[in-house]
DNA sequence: CGAGCCGTTGAGGGGATTCAAGCTCAGTGG
DNA sequence: CCACTGAGCTTGAATCCCCTCAACGGCTCG
């Protein structure tokens, strides 16, 4: 893990201006603040980054900070009451994760980083002396509360429901969602695929052998592949129609 | 729907009676109000009832009210994208729904009665009011909201992984934490068992039968059952053990 | 009483798992 | 340089679990 305040990563400017300038500040917490706002914060604020496959926060720890996602993409991981490992969702760019931390609540998940991830971390106290005198955040810490559990429920329908063809297409039409530059997605090993679709690592690599020969998925390794849009679309349909 | 505004509740006492006598308020949104701000809100809040198998929100409305359940369950309800339903999450006693109202958000389930339910129906406007004057009420919105974040993951780990009898297992398990006087536990009907297990009815059915066989459960129609919990724990088990 | 809903149970088939073998590829050390 | 190793991926064959299709009984209700 690699701290850098952010007010220094670029000297020339003055401190404000990397919140300000952040690329994802418009989606994340503090997009609600203005200038004034950002001023009073961005010295609080520090720049981490993680490898793949590294712990980002441990289940059952009690943190004191939250974090934004600047870039790259993160899974949430529990175990089975019989011991199995499950992925129960998945968060990218501009996603808030550890808000349990502004409750003194212990993380109930393990966040590992899936890809090499950038984040902004963010100190509990500094949420709540905001959240007293911004109106805004607190509404803002709300929507991504919401935000995440619609995403919860969402996995469940569309990735642990039906055949497994069906779960596999739409585990693809998510990552396309946290698609880099141009239409490269990240592609988690096939073990990992099965902690996410409730499926054996074999069917998994059965699934994506066969998206590739329908030319849905042209792999790109390492753990990246393309994907054709339309086809995949229509594979999706196909299951709705009959 | 049954509407009884609650302060008629008991006529003989003043009207802040009801909500300060109210069985569910140490657990409920308001729980965190002393009495004074108890004062203040008694007369915006409604007690309703609804019959079994009645709508209570609808996916894709927008609300001006939150709802705390006093008695009774409710079950969320969406559709896949192939057409199928499926159940996502149970609430009952001092849960709190609809909460996505305060954000002017439209319901992402319909949510369902599943036995007759008692609820207080709270305006969306009482209760930012009180998120201005009162710091805890706020404080206990997020925890609601984190709260049914873990619920709905919950439920994906325990109740949409691995094999149908296991599966089965934790329903009833869950089933059993909404039970009512003595051990006397709802029973959905084998259908929707399948909408929450992601099985069909037939499979539902056939588990049923068995847990009945094996002396974990005793139907007593109508959609009731009593549960031995040392037979179900020890059933778990068996599942965690091999 | 017949209609309809709900629940149960059987028979057969299909899809996913299990068990197993072989492959590629990166890293290691001789 | 290359054999060696281990992790990850792929594919095959056999098995089993669950779904599909089907028939039937109990119950409520018009």
């Amino acid at each position: 893990m690699n701290v850098v305040p952010l007010y220094k990563l670029d000297e020339r400017h003055p401190q404000a201006l990397a919140c300000a300038k952040c690329a994802v500040r418009e989606h994340a917490l503090f997009g609600a603040l203005d200038h004034d706002g950002l001023d009073r914060i961005h010295t609080h604020i520090a720049s981490h980054e993680y490898a793949a496959d590294t712990v980002i926060l441990r289940a059952g720890d009690v943190g004191d900070s939250l974090f934004t996602i600047r870039s790259g993409i993160v899974r949430f991981e529990r175990s089975t009451e019989a011991g199995e490992r499950r992925i129960v969702r998945l968060a990218g760019r501009s996603d808030l994760i550890g808000q349990e931390s502004l409750l003194r609540l212990a993380h109930q998940d393990d966040v590992i980083a899936c890809t090499e991830v950038h984040v902004c971390r963010i100190p509990r106290s500094l949420v709540q002396e905001l959240g007293h005198a911004e109106e805004a955040i607190t509404q803002e810490l709300m929507r991504r509360w919401q935000t995440a559990l619609g995403e919860a429920q969402a996995w469940m329908t569309n990735l642990s429901t039906g055949p497994a063809a069906r779960r596999m297409l739409h585990l693809v039409e998510k990552l396309q969602a946290h698609a880099d530059g141009r239409g490269l997605i990240w592609l988690p090993r096939r073990e990992d695929m099965g902690a996410m679709l409730d499926m054996t690592f074999e069917t998994a690599s059965r699934l994506v052998s066969q998206l590739k020969r329908e030319g849905i998925l042209t792999l790109e390794p390492p753990r990246h592949a393309r994907v054709n849009a339309e086809r995949l679309r229509h594979a999706i349909a196909a299951f709705a129609a009959g």
